[in-house]
Order: C-alpha cells, then sequence, then structure tokens
DNA sequence: TATTGGCACTCGAATATTCTGAGTGCCAAT
DNA sequence: ATTGGCACTCAGAATATTCGAGTGCCAATA
C-alpha cells in the first residue's frame, strides 16, 4: 500500500488533480508540460505503466490517457490530499450566515444544505438533529374544534412532534389542560420505557393520550434520524459525464426514495464519530446506484445525545480537497448551533 | 376557434392521443390503419395541412409526420378531451392510502405528492395550506435550559411555528406559564392586527413574547404559500424527449429555486377557485423554463381561509386526460381533511 | 365538388467508410 | 535508470451512402 516511490506519488496526485478538473484522461505529454516535470514523457509513461499495475489508474482504452480508478481516489483521499481548512473568508461568510439566519432548526437545515450544494456544486444532503435517546418534555393539548384536538410533543432536544386526535366525544379545553399538567408532572424527563412502567391511570382520555405519547416516541426512537433536506439537485446534472444521464437518473432515484437513503446514511456513517469526514467512493461495493459517485458525510451534534447528518453526494471526481474541509466546516458549525440550543 | 369540422375534430384528437402515447411523429397512414378510419390517406393528409395552417399542428420537418403545436394542446384539454372522473378503483386505493397514514399535516402532504407523481409519472409538487387570514389560537412556553426557551405558537387551522429564544435572564418555568396562560386569554382568536391594538402590558419578559408573537404572524401572512413537497423526480428524466437533458436541466433548475415556484404557483393558480384544475401548457410565454413543459395544478382546502395548492409538472405531452382527474380527485381529498381538521 | 390512387420528391436517421491524431508500448542508445 | 525514436492502436470526428416514411399535388373518379 505504502509501497510507491516519491515520483510515483506526484505523478498519481497530478494525474488526479488534472483529471479532477477538466474530467478527461490524462496523457503523459500533457502531463510534462503541464506541471513541468522535469523528466521525459517515456519516463512517466512508464511509471503510470506501473501504477496501472497496480491499481490506482485505468485506461479507458488502448490509446487514451489515465484515469483514477476507485482505489486511486482512494489513495488520493486517505494519502496524497493536502488537508487544508477552508479559507478564513470562506468561514465567515458561512458562519455569517447562520447567525444572522432567524434561530430555528428547520432554517438552519435549510441553510446547511444550501452552503454545501452551493460550496461543492453538488447535491447536499442533511438530516435534521435526532435525539438519540428521547425524553419526555412537554405535551400540550389543544382543541381546535368539536372532537378535534391538536397534540403537540416536545421531547428533549426540542423536537417537536403534532398530531390531530379525534376523540370519541367532544372535550373542553379545561379539562384538556388538566390531562395535560397532570401528565407533564408525572412524566417531566422520563423515558420511554419509564413511562410505560408507571402505574396506569384510571380515567380514560388520559389512557388514550398516554398511549400516543408511548406511540409517538416509539416511532421518533425507531426512525434512524430526523427529516432529510438536500439542496442542489440540479448542480450534478450540470456535470459533463452525467449527461449519458442513465447514471444521473438512477442517482437521483435515490431522493425519491428516503427509505434509501436513511439506510445509507445510517449504515455508514453510524459508527464514525463527530468530527471525522467519511469519504464514500464509488458506493464502496455496496450501493449499485452510486457507482459513478462520490459521498462526503459528517455527523454532527452531541455524541450520545442529539445528532444528525449530513454530506454532499457528487460525481466520483469531486473536489475533494475543496468538499471535504467544507462538510466538516459546516458540521462543526451545526455542533455548536446543536450545543447552544439543546445542551443542558 | 370553433371552426373546426367534425372530421377535423376527430383528426386532431387522434393525433394528440397518439402523439401522447408513442412520443412519435404521426403521420396519414398510421393514423388510417390503426383507427380504422374510413377515408384514404390522401384525405388525412389534406385535413392535416388544413390543420397545420390552423397553428394546430406542426411538422418537425418537411417529410415527417404531425406532431401538436401548444395550441393545439390547449385546443385538446378544452374542447377535446372527454373529462371523465378517476375510475373508482383508484379513487378506493388513494383514498384509502390516505385514510390510513397517520393524521398530520405533514403525512398527507408528503403522500399526496408521491401519490401524484405515481399516478402521472411526472413530477409532483404541493405546498402546505395556509391560512389566509392568520388567528392567534395558542402559545406555549417550554424552558429548554438557562435562558433558551422554547415557543410554540399556534395560529387558526393548527399551522404549529416554532423558535427557540434566548432571554436575557433566566426564567422559571412557572413565571414562562403565568406569561403564557395571560396571553392566550387575551389573544384568543384574535388577528394581528387585533393584536397590536391591544392596550400593551409593563411587564417587559410579556413585551417581548408579544413582539415575537405578531412578528411570526406578520410573517407567516406574508408568505404566499406554506413549505413546499415534491416528489418523482426521477420520473421526468425517464421521458424519452429529456434525454436531450438541456431541457431537463433547466426545469429541475426550478427545484433548487423554490421562490421561483413560489412565484409561479401564486401567479397562475392564486386566481382560480378551488375545485378547478388550471393546466398551463408550455409555460404559456411567461416562464422560459417550462418552455417544453405543462402543469396542471389546482387550490384545495377552504375558500378564503386556509388554502394549498398543488400539481404536476411534466412534459408537454403527459397524459392530461389521465393526470387531471388525479390532480381534481386529490385536490377533493386534501379540501375534505383540511375542512376535517380545521373547519370551524 | 369532395375523395382517392398514384407518383415524384424530400430529408432525417441509420449505416458504412474513411481519416486523424493523441496516446501507448517497446527497444536500442545514452 | 532515463530517454529519443518509431510502429501501432483505436475512439471519435468527418464524410458519404442508403433507406424509407411521409408529404404535396394532380388527374381520375363517384
Amino acid at each position: 500500500m505504502i509501497d510507491l516511490t516519491d515520483r510515483q506519488k506526484t505523478i498519481l496526485l497530478l494525474v488526479l488533480r488534472d483529471y479532477i478538473e477538466t474530467a478527461q484522461p490524462v496523457g503523459s505529454m500533457r502531463l510534462m508540460e503541464h506541471y513541468q516535470l522535469d523528466m521525459s514523457s517515456a519516463t512517466i509513461r512508464n511509471e503510470m505503466a506501473m501504477l496501472t499495475e497496480l491499481g490506482y489508474l485505468r485506461q479507458p482504452h488502448t490509446s487514451a490517457g489515465r484515469v483514477p480508478s476507485e482505489d486511486g481516489y482512494r489513495y488520493f483521499v486517505s494519502h496524497l490530499m493536502h488537508q487544508a481548512e477552508l479559507p478564513e473568508a470562506v468561514q465567515h461568510t458561512i458562519s455569517h450566515q447562520f447567525h444572522q439566519s432567524r434561530p430555528e432548526m428547520e432554517q438552519w437545515m435549510t441553510l446547511a444544505a444550501s452552503v454545501l450544494a452551493h460550496q461543492s456544486q453538488a447535491v447536499s444532503l442533511i438530516t435534521a438533529p435526532h435525539a438519540e435517546k428521547s425524553y419526555f418534555k412537554h405535551v400540550e393539548l389543544i382543541s381546535t374544534q368539536g372532537r378535534q384536538v391538536l397534540m403537540v410533543l416536545v421531547t428533549l432536544g426540542g423536537e417537536v412532534n403534532q398530531q390531530i386526535l379525534t376523540l370519541a366525544e367532544p372535550v373542553t379545553q379545561e379539562r384538556l389542560s388538566a390531562v395535560a399538567i397532570r401528565i407533564n408532572q408525572s412524566f417531566q424527563g422520563r423515558t420511554i420505557n419509564e413511562i410505560i412502567a408507571l402505574p396506569t391511570h384510571s380515567d380514560a382520555l388520559e389512557v388514550d393520550i398516554i398511549a400516543l405519547i408511548t406511540q409517538d416516541m416509539r416511532r421518533a426512537a425507531e426512525r434512524v434520524s430526523g427529516n432529510l433536506y438536500y439542496d442542489g439537485i440540479s448542480n450534478v446534472l450540470a456535470e459533463g459525464e452525467f449527461n449519458v444521464s442513465e447514471e444521473a437518473r438512477r442517482a437521483l432515484r435515490l431522493f425519491d426514495e428516503p427509505s434509501m437513503l436513511q439506510d445509507l446514511l445510517s449504515r455508514t456513517a453510524m459508527n464514525s464519530g463527530i468530527g471525522g469526514v467519511q469519504v464514500l467512493i464509488g458506493g464502496e461495493g455496496a450501493w449499485e446506484e452510486l457507482r459513478q459517485c462520490s459521498m462526503v458525510l459528517a455527523r454532527y451534534g452531541i455524541p450520545g445525545h442529539v445528532t444528525g447528518m449530513l454530506g454532499v453526494l457528487g460525481p466520483m471526481r469531486m473536489s475533494y480537497s475543496k468538499t471535504i474541509p467544507t462538510v466538516r466546516y459546516v458540521a462543526g458549525l451545526l455542533s455548536e448551533l446543536v450545543n447552544d440550543t439543546f445542551a443542558e
């Protein structure tokens, strides 16, 4: 794996750079002139042949230049690319936008999606922060009309869940409020299991409501992550190689099938810590739809508490050296915001 | 406009049908055999020439069959197409899905988007119902930690708006609840203007909260419509003529620029009543991006009260006779649901 | 007068053919 | 170990050729 000479590394790096920039197979001559290498094209050819044999480069056909292979990209990302921070100016711009927006989670999500899409010129996606263990915080019952009641359930971290119930018979707001107050007092800060363990109450209305609350909390716990936001779908279509369109269609199908994305996000990045950025190249064998794509993913939030995922989906030859710092920075920013909001 | 002979209408209708089905220019021979017309292909050619002169058909090039022009589609939609109801079986399936889903607005929106996209094999889009005039219903203040407070504001029709405030100094939950109760009592059912007209209170905290409430309500009133949901983006890419891709890209750009869609929706369908379905063919000159597309739009909800928009965006040769009933039916269904939920 | 068969004509799309040049692999010379 | 030189390859562009669906028009017809 580390059996590459310095010169081989240089050449591999340059091939990657050039290909990422131009999307054209890169040949030995071009490489030599463009980067003023002081060796002949024949030497470069020899090295390239070596790199091809090692599996880091590919030849689309016999008489074409070289193109990075999946392994090539992986080597690039993990050994060659120099990991810079995001330029300060960009950091400021982004951070400014966040601090100017309305202090609402939904706004932040939309903004983060937009920033990522714009910076990386690819599709961005992000899940709302999600409590890893759900604690009851507050419930509110508001009668809207006759038998319809709006239930607003707040769990740890300000996740708000609203639902409309239809009762068997009309109930006054007073009665509802009384029930709410009782429930709030006894459930405060408890987990779903603790709530279930509590002695059941005799009041029929109250029993119904409690059943709904536990049901909601259970459902929330099952969902791997919160709502999904994304942005920049047209970016990916602007890419040259996607004009083949077949590939683009496949990748975009992911966005029509939220469950697939959820699955993908949870399966990959659940195990990576906060702050770490995961790079997924060419679907890593597991995702047929992403054969031509890469994803840069990160988790954000408070570990073991409230976390979410965010990332970028783009063509395999996306600019990792720009995307990775961006994803890392935005993840950090969101972590801060989540911290400010939810920490106890 | 109505200067078409019956025979011309028949031919125009068949051309439309055939083209919508096959996406191929249709010629005189094909028309004759396929639909057993008892006239010769020469006669059909003559009529076609006439229809071309009148602007209802076009010829892609001299020696090709005929293709409907924009005007042709319009004539078809308004005079030729027979307006059937959605088949009962389909109605049942759809309605069943809605009644099985969780009774939450968000679920309904997602479901409606999914159903429309699936039925029409095109992109669907839908805005959440939006109160045309906003009445205060309820506010809830929940302390999450030190100076952070979660405000949940419910306005007429169960629109719930959550926001996190940072206070100047920590306040107990008791104090917050007291404020909430006072506000709820005096604001119940009032409009924003009435609230502003009320005598201001002396309590600093209360004044702050009230300011935020009015601010929120004002903002909600300004938004043309609620959140935007959509589905089926990959459908549009599956269409043959979009493989040219340039067009697809343009149309999809709409989805990255929510403001454009909002604008489009409000400008077109704001004036059409509930129940009426509007058909927008080829952008009607106004929207460059939609030159190759059509939209089928409808409003739903309670007129003058809480309404939303929904519709389908597809290629100009979409199956109007299937899409229009679907859109109408789903709009009706949502209207019912909105009615059940929000009516007073 | 409206309809029809016949026929010459058109022109996009499909297929075949040729051309071109960027790029390679390899070898002998340095 | 590196390099200049050279024959070879092959995708893609450019060009030519064929094919046939479809038209427009006209003279014959009912």
